[in-house]
DNA sequence: TAGCAATGTCCATTATAGTGGACATTATGT
DNA sequence: ACATAATGTCCACTATAATGGACATTGCTA
């Protein structure tokens, strides 16, 4: 069961980032190492040269490690090319504005849903929401396109098990997340509650390329109490993003994004 | 010469990513690994696997690649982590604002000087710089700073002989490069002009921890005519700046930054 | 239509990097 | 003071991943 299975460098590369990142502090290297289940020799290793290349830094004194500042620089390129964000983000700050909710620009990382962008409503909000945060996909609204077309084996294979619960306790099965999302992609929206919070509902539409495939999600958070006589009025507003976003998008294609 | 010398997969990664980076733009992976002189088998395998954790992301419909949404997420991490930024920030744009000049937090990233934040000054400047911008170190007033005690065989070893030219005309040699360093260091800031550009001059002065690593540098750039002028009152700004910012900084440190 | 270049996939080979474990050093607590 | 844990370094071994090259596919142009 503890078979030490050998990864590549690469691998354990990805994996210090990303643990790093889920800690979202400096760590020392040891505790790095027994956080990710890996063997201390590699990680030290791997860790000095990566601060060697500055994707990682040291963090005050000690031995304490950190997302680098050359992560920094790429994530600043990414945002100069990835249109999309650019291009969406006015639009995302208007639905905020007409609808008085919350509005978000989601995508899919690790199988996780992730928040690239948000503007938020006019409501005093208890549960918060940051760029970079993440949830199950069996939980949101817009984890219902992100696995559309995905063969349940797959699903099986990336999604764990924990996700479709909270607190303990089963939200979910993976038979009800695709009925909904073969029902979203009918219906070209999709509409949660209660799901990730008790409390909360959302509503998110796909903003996809034109072959078909999803590039991101945009969607309103709310209390689930407003869903019933806003639903409509929601989903007018997400359509009419929606299409500016894409027309804008194919545009941009047209002109040839760079050679 | 052309001996095929086997790099690492985490090496290849990293030239991937600095490759993109510095073109700035979408590539073809084929067009990559040519441009970064790797295999192409090595290029796609590593693609691929990057593409699966969304380090890289396809780009228009074709098989363009670039710096994808990962890389934004950590870079977003970064940010809230790394106090140093959100600390300077004010400081640097209150010093662009008493000076009127433009104002820069640097950093030394890949033996390059690396612009991590700016704050432009009242003049309109045809000189562009943003934050990402990298120059060759002898260039600028920054680089003096960020080889202090590192020794000559280092040096040469990892600034690239090009970095001391410009337009194909040598500026400075590796001895003057390191007589300015020293002196630098003694009278704790660095004044350059007409270096990376014969009408402009920096000034420079470094942040460093207690034990005296240094961290970042800030500094001025303007129009060489403005130095013999000014450069007692740039100095001094400067001064006011580092200590406020390094006093920032201790602060945050006695609080002790997370376990 | 054929010809040629660009792009993407696959596989056997072997240099090398990930691993485990021993050792050294530094904190922490009793 | 001692004991124990935490942290960092070093090294030999071998599983494995980087490589070169062959092959398949697509796009272009003549």
């Amino acid at each position: 069961m503890v078979k030490s299975s050998r990864e590549s460098g690469l691998e354990r590369a990805i994996q210090i980032l990303d643990c790093l990142y889920e800690h979202g502090r400096p760590m020392v290297v040891n505790e790095l190492a027994a956080a990710m289940g890996a063997p201390r020799s590699t990680v030290y290793e791997l860790t000095k040269a990566l601060i060697g290349r500055s994707i990682l830094d040291h963090y005050g004194d000690g031995g304490r490690v950190y997302l680098g500042r050359k992560l920094f620089l790429y994530g600043q390129a990414f945002q100069d090319e990835y249109s999309l964000l650019g291009l969406a983000e006015p639009i995302i700050d208007l639905l905020a504005k007409e609808s008085g909710e919350r509005a978000e620009l989601c995508s899919n990382v690790d199988w996780k849903q992730c928040v690239l962008y948000m503007a938020e409503g006019q409501r005093p909000f208890e549960y918060k929401s940051y760029p970079g945060d993440r949830y199950p996909l069996p939980l949101t609204a817009t984890g219902r396109f992100f696995i559309a077309g995905v063969d349940e084996e797959t699903l099986r294979q990336r999604i764990p098990e924990e996700d479709y619960y909270l607190n303990g306790r089963r939200r979910i099965t993976l038979e009800q997340f695709q009925a909904d999302s073969r029902k979203a992609q009918e219906q070209g929206y999709s509409v949660v509650s209660g799901l990730v919070d008790p409390y909360l509902a959302a509503v998110a539409m796909p903003i996809t390329e034109r072959s078909g495939t999803i590039l991101t999600v945009i969607g309103f958070t709310f209390p689930s109490g407003e869903l019933a006589a806003n639903e409509e009025r929601f989903v007018h507003l997400l359509r009419g993003a929606q299409a500016e976003i894409q027309a804008a998008l194919s545009s941009l294609d047209q002109r040839g994004g760079a050679k």
